[in-house]
RNA sequence: GGUCUCUUGGCCGAGCGGUUAGGCACCGGUCUGCAAAACCGUCUACUCCAGUUCGAAUCUGGAAGAGACCUCCA
C-alpha cells in the first residue's frame, strides 16, 4: 500500500518517497516554553504523534526531531525586541533558563498523558548557538545577508531576483509583501522592510546573550529550526511540519535559509496542521481565548462544563481530519468522550468472545480498510468509523447474532491492538495495576448482590448497585449475567 | 488591501461525479424486578444563484457569510 501525503508545496497529495527507504527523517516545529500548553499545543503534539506512529507501522525507521525554542522570538509590542522568555523571566524573578525548563518540562509531563510519543530528538534552541552562527555565516558568504549595527538581515529582495523562490510554500508576492509589511522595531536597520533578522544584537539589559562575530546578541526566529534540522537530519530530509500558522514566514523564511546556506530546500515535504477553533476563532495566546490541556484535564476554567481526561482530548482531535479546522465545544468533547467510552469498551469486550466454527464476520477487510484510509494522508476520523463498525460486530457477536472463527478473532484483536493502541494511540486509562484487585473486589460484589436478587430482595440488590455507582462503577444486568464497567 | 481556506442534518465531523461515512443527542422497539448497558429501527443534510453532465455535497462561474496568514503564535 502506497502512502499519500498532502504536501503544503504543492498543494497536492503526493506519493510519499523516502530519500533514503527504509529511513525517514521528520522535522516539527515545537513550542516556545515561556507558558503552559494549551489545547491547540495538543494538535501538532498528536498530528506528528500519528505520522510518526504510522511511518513506524508501515516500516519506517523514523528520526522524528521535535525542537524545544528556548531563546529567539522577538516581541514586538510595548517591550521592543525584548525576548520573550527573559521578559516573562523579570516579571516572574526567575532566570530565563529556570522559566524554560519549568515550562519544557510541564509541555513534556501533559504530552506523555496525552499518550504523545517522545521524538528520537528534542534540541533546544540554546543549545545550538554556534551552529546557527555557522548558518549566518554560511549566508553571508553566499551574498544573501547584510550586517547592520551589529545585526544580521537577510536580503529578501537580492534573494529573491535570484530565486524567485520567496513565496514558494506561502503563495505571497513579494511586491505585496512590501507594501503591507508593518514598522517594526529594528526596521530602520534594514535595507528592506520584509527583511529579516538572522542574528539580532542584544540591547545592555538583554540577558538572553551570546557573543558573535557581529554583536553579543541572540539567533534570529526562523534560523534555529534550520540549525538543528540540518544538524540531526541532514540538509535534506524528508517531512517538515509544524502549525498552519507557521507557514508565513516562518517556514517560508526556513526554505529561504537553506537556499542560500545549502543551495537547496530543506524538506522534500511540507505538512501543516490546521488550528483548533473556539467560537469559530482560533484558540491562542494573542487573542487570550485559550484553555491549557491542565485545564482540560482538571476542569480549572469557566467555560469547561467538566474535566476532560487526556485520552477524551486525543480522541476528540483525531475525529478531525489534520487539515481541517476543530470547533471546540463542551458538547463535542462529551461526544467525544461517549464514543471513547464505547470503543474501550468494545476492546475489553473482545477477550469474552468465544470463537465458533462458523464465521459470519469479514474483520480483514476492516483491517485493509483502516490501512487506506491511513495511507491517504492520515485520514484518521475514517479509521475511528471503522473502528464503530467493529466495535457493533463485537457486541453482536457477544450476544450471538454475529459468529466468528479463532482466525477472525485473531485479527480482530490485531484490529485493536494496530489500529486503536498503535496507530492511533488509544491507552486504556482504567488499565492500571490495581485493576486485578479491583475486578476481585467487584465480582465479590455482585456475587453478594446475585444472592439479594435470587431472594428478591431487591432493596438491597439496589442498594449495592448504588453503592457501587457512587463508587464509579456501573453494573449492567444482562441476558448472559452481570457485567460492569467503570466511569 | 493582498494571499489562502472554509460553509454538510439538533451538535461534532468524513466526503475528491453515481453505495444514507461515523460519533453524540432525540424518538420507537427488544431485553430487564426496576434501571443502565447492549442490540434493532427512525431522523436521509449538504449557504444561495446559475452552468457543465445521463447524473453534482463533490466540477465551473457568480453572490453571501466565516476564518487563517500578512506581527509573536501550534
Amino acid at each position: 500500500m502506497e502512502l499519500y501525503v498532502y504536501n503544503t508545496l504543492t498543494r497536492k497529495k503526493e506519493l510519499f518517497k523516502a530519500i533514503n527507504p527504509p529511513n525517514v527523517g521528520l522535522y516539527v516545529c515545537g513550542p516556545t516554553v515561556y507558558g503552559d500548553a494549551h489545547l491547540g499545543h495538543a494538535r501538532p503534539g498528536i498530528t506528528f504523534d500519528i505520522v510518526f506512529r504510522f511511518l513506524n507501522f508501515l516500516g519506517y525507521k523514523v528520526r522524528y526531531v521535535r525542537n524545544i525554542t528556548d531563546v529567539g522570538h522577538l516581541e514586538n509590542d510595548a517591550d521592543e525586541g525584548e525576548d520573550k522568555i527573559e521578559k516573562k523571566a523579570r516579571l516572574e524573578q526567575l532566570e530565563p533558563m529556570e522559566i524554560a525548563q519549568f515550562y519544557t518540562k510541564r509541555y513534556l509531563d501533559a504530552m506523555d498523558a496525552l499518550n504523545v510519543r517522545r521524538p528520537s530528538i528534542q534540541p533546544v534552541a540554546s543549545g545550538h548557538i554556534i551552529e546557527q552562527i555557522e548558518i549566518v555565516k554560511k549566508i553571508l558568504d553566499a551574498g544573501y545577508a547584510y550586517i547592520s549595527n551589529g545585526s544580521v538581515y537577510f536580503d529578501i529582495i537580492k534573494y529573491q531576483n535570484d530565486t524567485h523562490k520567496y513565496g514558494i510554500l506561502s503563495n505571497r508576492v513579494l511586491e505585496d509583501m512590501l507594501a503591507t509589511t508593518r514598522e517594526l522595531d529594528g526596521q530602520s536597520e534594514k535595507h528592506n522592510s520584509a527583511d529579516f533578522a538572522l542574528w539580532k544584537k542584544a540591547s545592555p539589559e538583554h540577558i538572553m546573550r551570546w557573543p558573535s562575530p557581529w554583536s553579543d546578541g541572540f539567533p534570529g526566529w526562523h534560523l534555529e529550526c534550520t540549525a538543528m534540522s540540518a544538524k540531526y537530519l541532514g540538509e535534506k530530509f524528508d517531512i517538515h511540519g509544524g502549525g498552519l500558522d507557521l507557514l508565513f514566514p516562518h517556514h517560508e523564511s526556513e526554505i529561504a535559509q537553506s537556499m542560500c546556506a545549502f543551495g537547496h530546500e530543506p524538506a522534500n515535504y511540507w505538512m501543516h496542521n490546521n488550528m483548533i477553533t473556539i467560537g469559530g476563532q482560533k484558540m491562542g495566546k494573542s487573542l487570550g481565548n485559550f484553555i491549557t490541556l491542565e485545564e482540560f484535564f482538571t476542569g480549572s476554567h469557566n467555560l469547561l462544563e467538566r474535566a476532560y481526561s487526556p485520552m477524551t482530548i486525543r480522541f476528540f482531535i483525531l475525529q478531525a481530519h489534520y487539515r481541517s479546522t476543530l470547533d471546540f465545544s463542551n458538547e463535542a468533547l462529551g461526544a467525544a468522550e461517549k464514543g471513547l467510552k464505547r470503543l474501550l469498551e468494545a476492546q475489553r469486550n473482545i477477550k469474552k468472545i468465544i470463537p465458533s466454527k462458523e464465521n459470519s464476520v469479514n474483520i480483514e477487510e476492516i483491517k485493509n480498510k483502516c490501512i487506506e484510509a491511513m495511507c491517504d494522508d492520515f485520514n484518521t476520523p475514517i479509521v475511528i468509523s471503522y473502528l464503530f463498525e467493529a466495535a457493533t460486530i463485537i457486541n453482536k457477536l457477544i450476544e450471538g447474532s454475529e459468529k466468528i472463527d479463532e482466525q477472525g478473532l485473531k485479527e480482530l484483536n490485531e484490529l485493536f491492538a494496530d489500529w486503536f493502541v498503535e496507530v492511533l494511540g488509544i491507552t486504556d486509562e482504567q488499565n492500571s495495576n490495581m485493576m486485578p484487585t479491583i475486578e476481585g473486589l467487584v465480582k465479590m460484589i455482585i456475587e453478594l448482590r446475585k444472592e439479594a436478587r435470587e431472594n428478591k430482595d431487591w432493596k438491597k440488590s439496589d442498594e449495592l448497585r448504588d453503592q457501587l455507582a457512587s463508587l464509579g462503577v456501573k453494573i449492567k444486568d444482562g441476558k448472559e449475567g452481570v457485567s460492569w464497567s467503570l466511569e
